[in-house]
DNA sequence: ACAACCGTGGCGCAAAGCGCAATACTATTG
DNA sequence: CAATAGTATTGCGCTTTGCGCCACGGTTGT
């Protein structure tokens, strides 16, 4: 074949084989034939002809009836999810810094996943005793404000009672008591904590939405309860920061 | 065409994994491990390591270091390259039917290909005699307006002087001849042709460039000699129509 | 300290993807 | 209009090759 002085690990051909066809197509402007491509990666037609007929299936390429191959839509749906996020991370950083400067807290950012939110970014405080906010580590849902701010506008689901781990004796660990306390974080259009995950530690976070409606981020501040006392007093700064970002996405309210 | 699991074509199943992965990828706003991926797509750890790597050498997913992995830029250009056909066409369409009312010519829309141009739109003049301009047929590089203009502007090479077929006794067959011409449309702006593709058919072209400086497309305008005897006095409105073009496309002269 | 993850490389078997060839279809040639 | 040369897509059999199993090193958390 050709490619054989690759070295280390051997790289899976079929897959390698696509990824050429994806490469050719991009290369031309105006769209391939199969027999065209087949010449181009040096495979027979009909090794050609199922490759990109599996490419069809998941959107990768699409062609009019039984013209020419072109690069699919489904690429701009992937490529959207990498800008989105590079998009947010870029955007959202001088927000956490103003954030930051204006109200004296850590400001964090952080992205929803699947049953937790990962902080990706965070700009701590000049004072800040305590560096809490480790980046990559996920929000526990039921006991941050950030968490609160997830499950109200992700669209998940609850929590199951067994994960409501008590990190504190503020925690809240009934499944209905959660349930109301996310009730009102969707009605106030904020997220609050009162030292539910860490004893002296108070926090506040606002939801972020793209063009979709959907959440995207969440804006949090948060600091020791002894300077802290009530996080709500940074509900408009921090509200303003959440509008922003939520601007630039393309979203609104 | 739906897929079908009986008599329907078998399709590659490492490119069907490896394209899951990147569903999986889509619809996690995080990023996942290995071995997440592999439960995700019930496979064995070791093959989504593979696969994954072989996605990562063409720039499919990323991470960082050893964490982990993301959808991966080399997506943003393919997309990018999706877009621009999309863009493109749909940008045109407007100013071909404007060209062609201010100037009751046919105007055509072609998209530079490896040796010659592709007309991928047209808006026919109301009294077109001859429907020259057949969607999806090359223009021959050397005896027509469009195909000049991407001789200039496209950054490839001339032909060998065999493909130089005389198509009518006007047509240029010299090699060190068409390269003078070919010079002149680059040091002007514009390509002409005076009956050297079909002997009573006279047509100007110009470039359209898009946001990295290399050609887009062409913008042609073409008709009966009779009557369009000296195409050149409607430049002004093909450059006007092609520079508008041009900067929808986020490009400058 | 162990334990429980993780990601990756070697190995061997059988599943699977590839090339060959035949088919149907279209466009272009004489 | 027949003939030719293209294209795209099947079926089929061989052997390649991609997969799962296992083991290793690295890291995190208990």
């Amino acid at each position: 074949m050709v490619q054989h002085v690759l070295s280390g690990p051997r790289p899976v051909a079929s897959v390698a084989r696509a990824l050429a066809l994806l490469d050719e197509l991009a290369a031309s402007e105006t769209g391939l034939g199969v027999n065209e491509l087949a010449r181009r990666i040096d495979v027979n037609p009909s090794t050609a002809s199922r490759l990109l007929a599996t490419l069809e299936s998941a959107g990768m390429v699409q062609r009019d009836g039984h013209g020419p191959y072109r690069l699919g839509l489904q690429l701009v749906t992937l490529a959207d999810r990498v800008l989105s996020r590079l998009d947010l991370q870029a955007l959202a950083r001088p927000v956490l810094v103003e954030l930051m400067q204006s109200t004296g807290e850590t400001a964090t950012l952080s992205i929803p996943g699947e049953r937790e939110a990962i902080t990706v970014d965070s700009v701590p405080s000049r004072s800040s005793v305590v560096s809490m906010a480790r980046l990559g580590r996920p929000s526990i849902a039921h006991a941050t404000a950030v968490g609160k701010v997830m499950l109200a506008f992700g669209g998940g689901g609850l929590p199951p009672e067994r994960d409501l781990l008590a990190l504190t004796d503020r925690t809240i660990t009934d499944r209905r008591a959660l349930a109301a306390e996310v009730a009102t974080v969707r009605e106030r259009g904020y997220g609050t904590v009162f030292g539910e995950r860490e004893q002296d530690v108070n926090a506040i976070a606002a939801p972020v939405f793209d063009n979709t409606g959907t959440l995207a981020a969440i804006l949090g501040l948060q600091g020791p309860a002894s300077r802290l006392e009530d996080p709500v007093r940074l509900l408009g700064t921090l509200r303003a920061g959440a509008a922003a970002l939520t601007g630039a996405l393309g979203g609104r309210a």
